[in-house]
DNA sequence: TATGCGTGGCG
DNA sequence: TCGCCAAGCAT
């Protein structure tokens, strides 16, 4: 039995509701993984796991997670860190904005919540980096409140208990499954309960070779009665990534120095230092050219020297071909512009750099160390 | 509403 | 090798 809602999803009457809920809670009891983030209910700790979650898998989260924990162990000591910890902290996870909104968040919840996690629904979701399904799972996990939280693993556990072929990309299908969701979560438990709806779309519930035989609510799945489960849920697919053919330059002075840019505030990898990186056809590097004119408004005088190797960096929308191009400085340049600096490896080590960089450094290093005699050019 | 935003693992 | 995927959010 079911009803039908104004938007027109067919929401489980109550005797369903009770039936699942029950099978549910008593599946996740025994089967939920022993994870960092569910020691205690600290919703500051809660809330560094949902953003470390997001669109990443949890065997890479984990030793992050630890290690971010030891690093900035509550909201104070996290609000008082400097941006360029944090990051290092984060580096290698990807998506760095998230850092910084969580930086950004919990720096205004010292400030204005005496350094504790509101909960007040309206007061969490304004929170930098807190969307619908993050607020929902603050909520329900820490504070016990009844709220749904849909992620990719609800929906597609929704999508196939339901039948729903409604495209799960699209922003209008979320709203469904979060109608369906408060609909289902119970005030009793209700972070255990979007916990095992979460445990069983990432244990059971697989987006391939779904282990329906396992399945504690299998009886009550309209895909597995239909035999549909491996067509759903339907999801559109991503465009590949663009192709791109990415010059970096590895340009060196005295004292181990190496030139850096900072990556402009918006876009990808926003903010991070890197080697000094163009398209190609924007700047062009030729080895063998000298004095080819750098990206400053300065013109730092660079001579370039050889192509060092190149590498392939996809990211989620451009596949970067990068070339990596050894160059020099022949005077000295004591002022660079802002968003550019000369870093020695004791401060290289204290930034945070995206893999793509760190793939064009371990490069350049390695092809280096062969390059004998050059030191001397050096200033 | 559709798109941009990282990275690593898996079949 | 390659496409797809993984606890989303901001714009």
């Amino acid at each position: 039995m079911s009803r039908k809602i104004a938007d027109s999803v067919q929401v489980p009457d109550q005797e369903w509701t009770a039936f699942v809920r029950e099978n549910l809670l008593r599946w996740y009891d025994k089967n939920k993984r022993e994870l960092p983030w569910r020691k205690n209910k600290d919703p500051y700790r809660i809330w560094v796991s949902e953003i470390m979650l997001q669109q990443t898998r949890v065997d890479t989260v984990i030793p992050y997670y630890e290690r971010f924990m030891e690093s900035f162990p509550d909201i104070t000591a996290l609000a008082k860190a400097k941006e360029e910890q944090v990051l290092k902290a984060w580096e290698g996870l990807g998506y760095y904005s998230r850092v910084r909104n969580l930086h950004q968040a919990v720096k205004e919840v010292a400030a204005t919540y005496e350094a504790k996690v509101p909960t007040d629904p309206k007061a969490v979701a304004s929170l930098r980096g807190i969307g619908d399904y993050t607020a929902g799972a603050i909520l329900s996990i820490a504070f016990d409140q009844p709220v749904p939280a849909v992620d990719g693993n609800v929906m597609r556990v929704f999508s196939r208990w339901f039948a729903l072929w409604d495209d799960i990309v699209k922003l209008s299908t979320r709203r469904k499954m979060g109608v369906l969701g408060t609909h289902l979560v119970p005030s009793d438990r209700p972070g255990d309960f979007n916990q095992a709806l979460m445990e069983l779309g990432a244990l059971i519930c697989t987006p391939v070779n779904p282990a329906c035989g396992k399945c504690p609510v299998q009886a009550t799945c309209q895909a597995y009665e239909q035999g549909v489960q491996a067509e759903l849920p339907v999801k559109k697919k991503a465009k590949p990534p663009r192709p791109m053919r990415i010059n970096m330059a590895w340009i060196r002075k005295g004292g181990g120095q190496v030139l850096l840019q900072c990556r402009p505030n918006e876009g990808l990898l926003a903010g991070m230092w890197g080697l000094p990186t163009m398209e190609a056809g924007q700047g062009e590097l030729v080895p063998g050219d000298s004095l080819v004119p750098l990206l400053t408004e300065q013109e730092v005088p660079v001579e370039w020297g050889q192509v060092l190797g190149e590498f392939e960096h996809v990211f989620s929308h451009q596949r970067w071909q990068v070339t990596v191009v050894d160059g020099f400085v022949r005077e000295d340049i004591s002022v660079l512009p802002d968003g550019w600096r000369w870093a020695n490896e004791t401060e290289r080590r204290r930034l945070a750099f995206p893999n793509v960089y760190r793939k064009a450094f371990a490069l350049a290093e390695k092809r280096k160390k062969g390059l004998s005699g050059f030191q001397g050019r050096l200033l």
